[in-house]
DNA sequence: AAAAATAAGTCAGTTTTGTTGACAGAATTT
DNA sequence: AAATTCTGTCAACAAAACTGACTTATTTTT
């Protein structure tokens, strides 16, 4: 009978007249599992390069925007610049990512994947392709284009 | 000139004749940024509480599965005993969660939350719910069905 | 031209969240 | 009685984030 805290928590009742089912569980829950299962897609071939998930995230990004800065990554990736050092010295270092001085801004440095770059960034990106294409046969016609639209829709306003 | 090695790794030329295009890198990215910001939302309540995302994921599947033992949880998750074992321990003391000795197998530990445990799991995922709720509705009608179908789908099949 | 601001890099230390491996106690199953 | 299972814990370690301070090169502003 004890062990049952009285209600003291700063959460409760907060004015909004927010009841428990009116939250969305059920999706919050789904959007949980899928990422799960599919960030889990390439760590297979992230373990042969002796790799993690955050070199997985630069190595996409660099790929998919070449010519990108420095600072450019860290906005897109919304880390710091620490974080993203050591991970950016590892690529640049094993030959996956080069580095370009701005011809504009010299103190710029543009990033671009070498040829190994971009075909580590294939063949990541190649198991988690299949589990979408697969997804989305499944779930019938149409399916792409308004998913399309609710995950663009989910994003913050660029006004970050 | 230099500085472009030749074409020597193991990732090229899979022999499945996947081309670059048949890679579908909007939609993995739209599902990094989108999940990028919707686990940002509930960051503002869990560091009042001094909690991370680790207790979020916790305190979520616990209430929505109450009676749920540590094994269900460490499957649910997907991470180690002893990983688990740390965080679980913080939401205990903190009174979030309590555990009851399983009816039938005294082994069990099963894991309720308490009310401000509950009232923790639902400020989380407020923010969470109304950005669902928000980009839904710009998605328009069938939207959330065809979401459903599709996040449900994205995930492994149970025979993990 | 001098001063201020910006882009990038680095040094040092800390935190969170995950990992392995080993072992122990209690309870259940064989 | 022996083996297995569920949970918890100790210890060590690793990945990936963080803060704060500082440097260098370059560009922009005054």
């Amino acid at each position: 009978m004890a062990g049952q805290p009285k209600n003291t928590s700063q959460y409760v009742s907060d004015g909004t007249g927010e009841d428990e089912d009116t939250i969305d569980f059920e999706i919050i829950e789904l959007l949980f599992f899928a990422y799960r299962d599919f960030t889990s897609d390439p760590d297979a071939i992230l373990e042969k390069s002796g790799f993690g998930r955050a070199h997985h995230r630069v190595v996409h990004f660099v790929n998919r925007e070449p010519g990108m800065t420095v600072a450019d990554l860290l906005d897109t990736l919304k880390i710091t610049k620490q974080s993203l050092a050591r991970v950016l010295k590892q690529l640049i270092d094993s030959g996956y990512i080069r580095q370009v001085t701005g011809p504009e801004d010299r103190r710029q440095r543009m990033l671009y994947t070498t040829e190994e770059g971009q075909a580590l960034a294939r063949a990541l990106a190649e198991p988690q392709s299949r589990r979408i294409a697969d997804a989305l046969a499944k779930t019938g016609p149409g399916a792409r284009e308004t998913v399309k639209r609710f995950l663009a829709n989910m994003r913050n306003s660029s006004a970050d």
